[in-house]
DNA sequence: GTCTATAGAATGATAGAC
DNA sequence: GTCTATCATTCTATAGAC
């Protein structure tokens, strides 16, 4: 399905496609569930229905695995601030910013909680990401914040707590899921509960912060 | 040290605490660094420079030990929201419960990750605690902030939501300790950044929420 | 590329001397 | 109560047939 038939390797190459997709996907479950050394390759391998080896053919080793399924959520959470740069109002930008967020925290729950255990346990793994990619990226954000604030368009905080706000509470509905869940009754959020609570979060976010809303920039 | 001197096993019940709070604080911080699976009696053990075979004799099973410790950090939480009942404005109650939590997130960061751990896996060992002590909790403080709502102290907000993000701002200064130091230039906060850390947490919370503030009441 | 079988290392727990 | 020695189990990783 994913061949481009014009190679005579493309059917071979799709379903090596596949298989990668799939013990992505399964790993990242499984990660999320019991952490890296609770997590077993048998139990990987058994959940995607493969033999064990197979997963040694395409990962040398358990921890490449998991440093995939790691980076695969770091670059989707970076790719959803771009609304710093399309957007001009801080209204637009973080309301952007926070909802995505929210809705990755409902679309990758487990690549959020396999993040959050590697951070947790001192980023063993991805600590080179904390150091490189993200201290640049945060910087970068840092500097749109505060050009807001010089401009009055937000109130005077520090930008780096702002963004650990909007990390932790937009994370918390997917890393303390269960939790949730429980207290919800032990039924799942549903499509209107989410919205609510992205409504919500965002509202009192913007309104902590001063900003000056609906000002058609 | 502890011994009350009024009994003839006083001596050896000391030694007996003593040996306790030593192994409990050091399997707190042996799990919080490498969770459940990850944490090996051998390496608690090592660095609580007792024999292995110790810690079996003060706790029957690894399970025992670790849910002890679980159970320490959610006790220490509880207590820290007595100003829902002690202090009538939502401005001092929760203002006083925000700054406390910030507190235990700096003087229990490895409590605290253990129990974000057990919480992300799907809470596996205390699963009885979140349906019925924390179940109870939380519906009391709820009937305490709609309270307020009703008598127009502050905004209409979904007081689950409300106390979902005091839990994760506050909690994400422990869990994500280890980030929040590398994006501080790999230096842990200091008093002064601790106090600007609560002081911003609190005020775009209550800003957000819209308390009516400086109210002598 | 797929799978079976297994080597080699580590771990939870206990037996039993002191 | 403390400690050494050890058993039984489990896990990562690989060898080698197909």
């Amino acid at each position: 399905m994913l061949q481009t038939a014009d190679k005579p390797t493309s059917k071979r190459e799709g379903l090596r496609r596949e298989t990668l997709a799939l013990i992505l996907a399964t790993a990242e479950r499984i990660f999320a569930e019991h952490g890296f050394k609770g997590a077993t390759m048998q139990a990987i391998a058994d959940e995607a229905k493969l033999p064990k080896a197979n997963l040694h053919y395409y990962f040398p080793t358990k921890q490449a695995l998991y440093r995939q399924v790691v980076e695969r959520i770091f670059n989707i959470w970076l790719d959803a601030a771009e609304s710093f740069d399309t957007e001009a109002s801080p209204e637009d930008a973080l309301g952007t910013y926070i909802r995505k967020k929210m809705e990755i925290s409902r679309s990758h729950p487990y690549g959020s909680k396999v993040w959050a255990n590697e951070v947790i346990h001192g980023a063993p793994i991805i600590h080179d990401y904390l150091e490189t990619t993200l201290t640049e990226w945060t910087e970068s954000r840092i500097e749109v914040i505060e050009r807001w604030m010089a401009e009055g368009l937000i109130d005077a905080v520090d930008p780096r707590h702002l963004l650990y706000m909007i990390w932790s509470t937009t994370q918390h509905y997917a890393d303390f899921s269960h939790q949730i869940t429980t207290l919800n009754g032990g039924v799942p959020f549903d499509d209107a509960q989410w919205a609510q609570a992205t409504e919500c979060v965002t509202n009192i976010i913007l309104k902590g912060i001063g900003v000056r809303r609906g000002v058609p920039s």
